[in-house]
DNA sequence: GACAACCACG
C-alpha cells in the first residue's frame, strides 16, 4: 500500500493538466502545514504554472517564509513559461537584491526567458551578470546561452560562447549544432556534428533532433536519409522526438510514403507524432489523407489535444468541405477546447474558407480570449466575404485592445480592398503599415496593391510602384501587373512588364502563356507563334474538378 | 530544474 507521502510524491510528480488537482493537493499540503516547507511549495507552484493560474502560483511563494534558491527559480520560471518577462525579470532582480544568491539554474532561466521575448539589450546585461558572478564558464549556463543567442539570429556570439569552453559537454555541442542548423547555416552544423564525433561524444537524440530540424526541403532529402540511417544504427529511432522529427522531416520532404513508414515503425506513437503525420499530409495537399489518419487516432480511443485539433481544422479548410468541420467543432466544444485561441482562430479560418462567414463570426465574437491571429482570421474572413467595411472595424477593435497589428493583419486588410475594390482605403491603409506601425512592406503586400490599383484600371500608378522597387523585382508584384494589363487589354505595357520578369525568370512559361494569351487577345498571332515556339515541354494544365457534398444549413 | 518535437492568420 502506497504511504501518505509516496502518494504525495507520485501526485506531485504527475504533470498532468489539471488545475483542480493542482488545488486539491494544495489545500491538502495546507492542512497538512506542509505548504510552507521550500520543497513542497516549489513542485505546488510548478503545478499551477503548467495550469496558467500564475496568481495562485504567485501567492504559495508569497506565503513561503524561507525562500530557497529552488523556490525562486519555480516562481522566475513560471513568470517565463507562461510568458510573463517582465514579471520574471522584475522578481530575477529583488532576488539579486536579497541575501540568496542566483544559481546556474536561474541565470539558465533568465537567459532563456530574455530570448524568448526577444530582448536582446537584456540578454546582454544578464550574461554579464552571470560573467560577474563567477558562472561565465558553467556548462548549464553556457547552453542556454548558445540557444539564446542563436534563437536572436546572433550565431556569432553563440560561438564565441562555445569557444571560451575548454571541454564542452554533449549538451553545449548539441546546442552549438541547433544554433548553426536553426539560423540555415545547416552545413556548418553537419561540420560541427563531425567534431563533436571526432572529439569522442556521443551524439544521442538531441544531437539528431538538432540536424532534422535543418532538412527544410527535398533538395536536402539525402542528407535527412543518411541521419535517419544513423539514427536507426544507433537505435535512436525508438526516440520518440526522434520519431516525431523523421516524420515531419519527411513530410518538409514531400516524402509522406517514408513519413507514413517511420510512423509506422514508431511503437504507440504520441500526439506529437500524430500530429506531424497529420500535418504533412496536410502540408502536402493530401487533406483528405490528413482526415483518414485523424479518425484513426480517434478509433485508437487517442484525445488529440489543441494543437492537433487545429492543424486538421486547417486541413478541412483546404478541402473546403464544411461537414467534418462541423463535427470537429463539437469535439471541441464536448472537450472545453472552445477556449483555447488556437483552436478557435482554426475554427474561424475552416468556416470561413467552406464559405459560412456568419459561423465563423459567432466563433470569433464569443472567444474569451483573442490575439493577434485570431483578428487577422476574421479579417480575413471578412475580406474573403466581401465586407471589407467590416474588416475595417475590426482593425480599428485591435487598437483599441491594445493589440499591435502585424504583417499579415495589414495582407488581410489590403485582400479585403482588393476584393471590395476599395482603392482609396487600400492606399490609405499601405501607407499608415508604413509609416504608423513601421512595418516594412512585403511582397505579398505589394501584390495586393499592384492588383488594387491595377484591376481599377490605374495601370501606370501600379506600374510606378513595382519601379520604386529594387531589381529584381518578385515575380509575384510583376505577374500580378501582367494579368491586370491582360484585363485592361494593354499588350504593351504586358510587354514590358514580362519581359523583365523572363529577364530574371527564363523558365517560368506561366508568363510566357500569359503574354501570348494578351497577344492572342490583340490579335497579334505572329508575336504569339513566336512565343509559343519558344514554350519547352511541360506545359500540361491540371482540368479543375469541382464537386458538391451535401448541405450543411 | 539546462539543450530538442507537432500548431491557428498570410
Amino acid at each position: 500500500m502506497l504511504t501518505q507521502f509516496q502518494w504525495l510524491h507520485s501526485e506531485l510528480s504527475n504533470v498532468c493538466k489539471s488545475l483542480l488537482r493542482a488545488k486539491q493537493l494544495h489545500v491538502w499540503l495546507l492542512k497538512t502545514h506542509l505548504s510552507q516547507d521550500p520543497f513542497y511549495a516549489t513542485q505546488i507552484i510548478r503545478l499551477y504554472a503548467i495550469n496558467n493560474d500564475i496568481s495562485s502560483a504567485h501567492h504559495v511563494f508569497d506565503k513561503t517564509p524561507t525562500r530557497s534558491v529552488y523556490l525562486w527559480n519555480s516562481m522566475i520560471r513560471a513568470f517565463a513559461k507562461t510568458r510573463r518577462f517582465g514579471n520574471a525579470i522584475s522578481l530575477f532582480r529583488t532576488m539579486l537584491e536579497s541575501d540568496i544568491r542566483p544559481d546556474n539554474y536561474t541565470y539558465a532561466c533568465v537567459i532563456r526567458a530574455c530570448a524568448d521575448n526577444f530582448d536582446f539589450g537584456m540578454l546582454r546585461l544578464v550574461h554579464g551578470s552571470a560573467v560577474s558572478a563567477g558562472l561565465g564558464l558553467d556548462p548549464i549556463c553556457c547552453s542556454a546561452l548558445v540557444s539564446a543567442y542563436s534563437k536572436l539570429g546572433l550565431v556569432h556570439e553563440a560561438c564565441r560562447v562555445f569557444d571560451g569552453i575548454a571541454e564542452p559537454d554533449s549538451v553545449l555541442w548539441n546546442s552549438l549544432i541547433s544554433a548553426y542548423v536553426c539560423s540555415g547555416m545547416w552545413d556548418i552544423g553537419i561540420q560541427m556534428f563531425s567534431s563533436m564525433r571526432l572529439s569522442g561524444k556521443k551524439p544521442d537524440g538531441f544531437t539528431l533532433a538538432g540536424l532534422l530540424v535543418g532538412i527544410a526541403d527535398s533538395s536536402l532529402l539525402s542528407i535527412g536519409q543518411g541521419l535517419h540511417g544513423l539514427s536507426q544504427k544507433s537505435g535512436l529511432d525508438f526516440d520518440s522526438h526522434v520519431g516525431s522529427l523523421l516524420v515531419s522531416m519527411y513530410s518538409r520532404c514531400k516524402c509522406m510514403d517514408s513519413a507514413y513508414r517511420v510512423f509506422c515503425s514508431i511503437f504507440n506513437p504520441d500526439l506529437v507524432t500524430w500530429s506531424a503525420l497529420i500535418a504533412g499530409y496536410s502540408q502536402c495537399g493530401e487533406y483528405h489523407k490528413a482526415l483518414i489518419i485523424f479518425w484513426k487516432l480517434n478509433m485508437e480511443g487517442k484525445k488529440p489535444d489543441s494543437v492537433l485539433i487545429a492543424s486538421v481544422l486547417a486541413s478541412i479548410a483546404q478541402t473546403a468541405n464544411v461537414g467534418p468541420g462541423c463535427e470537429i467543432h463539437g469535439y471541441v466544444l464536448r472537450h472545453g477546447l472552445e477556449s483555447d485561441v488556437k483552436v478557435s482562430s482554426a475554427l474561424i479560418d475552416m468556416y470561413s474558407k467552406c464559405g459560412f462567414l456568419h459561423l465563423a463570426t459567432c466563433v470569433f465574437r464569443i472567444m474569451p480570449e483573442r490575439n493577434i491571429i485570431s483578428y487577422n482570421s476574421v479579417i480575413l474572413a471578412l475580406g474573403l466575404h466581401g465586407c471589407a467595411s467590416k474588416a475595417f472595424v475590426i482593425f480599428d477593435e485591435i487598437l483599441e485592445e491594445g493589440l499591435v497589428p502585424d504583417e499579415a493583419t495589414f495582407s488581410a486588410l489590403l485582400g479585403a480592398c482588393c476584393h471590395a475594390g476599395l482603392v482609396k482605403d487600400g492606399r490609405e491603409i499601405f501607407q499608415r503599415m508604413k509609416d504608423e506601425f513601421n512595418i516594412k512592406a512585403r511582397p505579398e503586400h505589394y501584390v495586393y496593391m499592384v492588383k488594387l490599383l491595377g484591376t481599377a484600371g490605374e495601370l501606370e500608378e501600379a506600374y510606378n510602384l513595382t519601379q520604386s522597387l529594387p531589381e529584381p523585382v518578385d515575380k509575384a508584384i510583376l505577374g500580378a501587373l501582367l494579368s491586370c494589363c491582360d484585363s485592361y487589354g494593354n499588350s504593351e505595357l504586358a510587354e514590358t512588364i514580362a519581359h523583365q520578369i523572363f529577364k530574371t525568370n527564363p523558365t517560368d512559361n506561366v508568363y510566357r502563356v500569359m503574354l501570348s494569351n494578351i497577344y492572342a487577345g490583340d490579335g497579334r498571332w505572329d508575336d504569339v507563334k513566336k512565343l509559343r515556339d519558344k514554350l519547352t515541354g511541360g506545359l500540361k494544365k491540371m482540368p479543375g474538378v469541382s464537386r458538391i457534398e451535401g448541405s450543411y444549413y
